[in-house]
DNA sequence: AATTCGGGGGC
DNA sequence: GCCCCAGAATT
């Protein structure tokens, strides 16, 4: 992994945000063009955030990047933290950010609880709890076992045991050296561990997506706040566009967002003219601006016409 | 404590 | 399909 040949501050701080429920292999090509575009945390604080969800497009969970940005120039003006209650201080950074980025680039003595360790912890101590139970165990756990002398080396081989040996399915018990002491190993309850929680509802619904066309330019809405991916440009829907004029289907796909199952019907529209109130794009600049996964996928159905 | 934030990987 | 991912902010 990148980030493991530095110390520096802002370039774990960088990972550990993009990893936020995010996977190694996902982050790494992210990471690597991250800090080149933006290698120091001035570099970041002095750039637009529509570079910003250029770059992090794709990367879902949007907010992680608008935090970065307004952390970058958080720590622009007050100086880089100095410890865990500093670190939780700066947007974007929760107990789980702040514990990683002080223990692994400043080698404090502080704990830390991703899904990995809470896992390990669940088996290792044979804890059945579920939900926010569970996590505030194991971070009491973890709290009670800081390596004083190697925190950041402690606290990534805690989670890589998690990652590489006590996976979520089929964990390779025979090759882990803590088998002998797991009450979960013992017990038999490996399989069982960490409990499930409770699942969570699944909502279905449908929305519709416009490509409105003219003159060589797509035309978008820019989602508003309390919206999904508000802040982006995103293809219209109905309500956006009062008089329709006729529509082409082009398709339908589906795609989740968390907990919401969205059946998604494409449709395009040729006007005479260009619409008002559209923020227009020239269909050869499509690449270069931030458009959230879905919606990608919608114009691809464009493409085979 | 429960919800809401994307998107992809793996099986 | 389903589960999970080196979580955080908001209510």
């Amino acid at each position: 992994m990148p980030w493991r040949k530095t110390k520096d501050a802002y370039s774990i701080w960088v990972s550990e945000v993009m990893l936020q429920q995010t996977q190694v292999s996902v982050v790494i090509p992210y990471y690597e063009r991250w800090m080149t575009r933006f290698p120091s945390v001035g570099s970041l604080a002095s750039a637009s955030e529509e570079e910003v969800l250029q770059l992090w497009q794709g990367l879902g969970y949007y907010r992680r990047a608008k935090s970065l940005l307004s952390g970058a120039q958080y720590v622009l003006e007050r100086g880089m933290p100095s410890d865990i209650s500093g670190w939780r201080k700066v947007p974007g950074i929760g107990a789980y950010s702040a514990g990683a980025i002080a223990s692994i680039a400043q080698e404090l003595p502080v704990a830390l609880v991703d899904g990995n360790v809470e896992r390990v912890y669940a088996r290792l101590l044979g804890d059945d709890s579920v939900g926010p139970k569970l996590t505030k165990a194991a971070w009491g756990w973890a709290e009670a076992n800081i390596c004083s002398e190697h925190p950041g080396d402690w606290n990534q081989g805690l989670m890589e045991l998690g990652a590489t040996v006590c996976t979520p399915k089929d964990p390779k018990c025979s090759g882990c050296p803590l088998q002998l002491e797991c009450k979960g190993f013992l017990r038999g309850l490996v399989s069982e561990l960490p409990a499930p929680s409770p699942k969570e509802l699944v909502r279905d619904l449908t929305i519709t997506f416009l490509i409105l066309h003219h003159g060589g330019s797509l035309f978008f809405s820019r989602a508003k706040q309390g919206q999904w991916w508000s802040g982006m440009l995103v293809l219209p829907t109905p309500e956006d566009v009062p008089v329709a004029g006729w529509t082409e289907d082009l398709g339908r796909f589906v795609f989740r967002v968390t907990n919401n199952r969205v059946k998604a019907e494409v449709k395009l529209i040729r006007l005479e003219t260009a619409p008002q109130g559209f923020e227009e794009v020239p269909l050869e600049r499509l690449q270069d601006v931030p458009i959230p996964a879905p919606h990608r996928k919608a114009l691809k159905l464009l493409q085979r016409i």
